[in-house]
DNA sequence: TATGCAACATACATAGGTGTATGGTGCTTT
DNA sequence: AAAGCACCATACACCTATGTATGTTGCATA
């Protein structure tokens, strides 16, 4: 039972909840303004249209997420470890925002704009680690973007939380991705 | 300029065609019959309601799909060469119509069942061609789902075009995947 | 040739969304 | 204490969608 006024802010995070919840369809103003208990009059008063709130929401998903890779990127202690507790950790837990943010990038441009930079620097993230772990660095980048599609293709998968591997099973696929030469086997 | 009367199939088509081009939010009664140049009298004839014709959609794309399936279990020759000509294709073809029906699945349980089953069947097809391969059945599933995955993220992402392996690199993740003993290198 | 049904068109009631214009209320600031 | 602004409510015009009820047309069939 919020009384006092809301911000910008409050309505960028309720529309980061609700996309989280019900996706991209529910990024309107009626049913956004009914879940934060006020009229619409507040949403117009806070944004310009429709498109001008959508805009400002990628915008507030991309520097909150941008800030996760710069942590990620300073957490690499010892590469090999790292590797395999970024895959232990990004192969487990479900994340419904990025979810949602990847199906409204389907039919929405700028936010296809958005994710494409995030992709980009996540992926940069990975390969580093690949190559202070040993790999070449001409195989370092298929095998950064290899990891990165598949974290992005479980998280999309109908039921994530049923798409897990364990721990034996990550750590296979992180010895693989560190590996030197290919066909000796 | 087709004057013959429409089927039920032929919506079914339009459905598939204008999911592909807008996604999900484009399955409605009104624009589709436009699009056809006919009433909305077209579609409730032969469509109870929205939802059923939803549902006849999935319906219609689970057929499709499982008989590309059963292709490509048919065409495994010989396995290492398979996975390299499987991964050649699916790292390569952009696929926006699986992307869309993946959008649509976020926010549609029903669909999220329907491509739950063909997922399951198409890693079942990638596990069976790395057991061929010489890998050990214990780490042919998880490679299978790793490999899956990276086929499913990589058409999701903002511009699949863009994202594309050399074959020279395909071919070193094809190597990986078969490889038998890790951790020696 | 009369009938009957498949395949649409048309019209209506209803619902939910967008923008915009305008009014009210309380806090702040001079 | 008066002005002004931030924040929100209210009301209106408009659009687009769903269902449903009821014509209309043409072809097949008895």
């Amino acid at each position: 039972m919020e009384t006092s006024p809301l911000t910008r802010e409050d309505w960028l995070n309720q529309a980061l909840t609700e996309l989280k919840a019900r996706g991209h369809g529910a990024l309107k103003a009626q049913p956004l303004a009914k879940s934060l208990n006020v009229t619409r009059g507040s949403f117009y008063h806070h944004f310009d249209s429709l498109s001008d709130f959508h805009t400002a929401v990628i915008d507030h998903w991309s520097r909150q997420s941008s800030g996760q890779i710069i942590q990620a990127a300073q957490a690499a202690a010892d590469p090999c470890k790292a590797l395999d507790d970024l895959l232990q950790t990004t192969f487990r837990s479900g994340q419904a925002l990025e979810r949602a943010i990847r199906a409204w990038s389907t039919v929405q441009p700028l936010v296809a704009k958005a994710v494409a930079t995030v992709d980009h620097d996540r992926i940069g993230v990975a390969e580093a680690l690949l190559i202070r772990g040993g790999v070449a660095a001409i195989k370092a980048k298929p095998r950064a973007q290899l990891l990165y599609w598949a974290a992005i293709g479980r998280l999309m998968m109908p039921y994530p939380a049923e798409s897990v591997l364990s721990s034996a099973e990550i750590s296979d696929i992180a010895g693989l991705m560190l590996e030197t030469d290919v066909g000796k086997g």
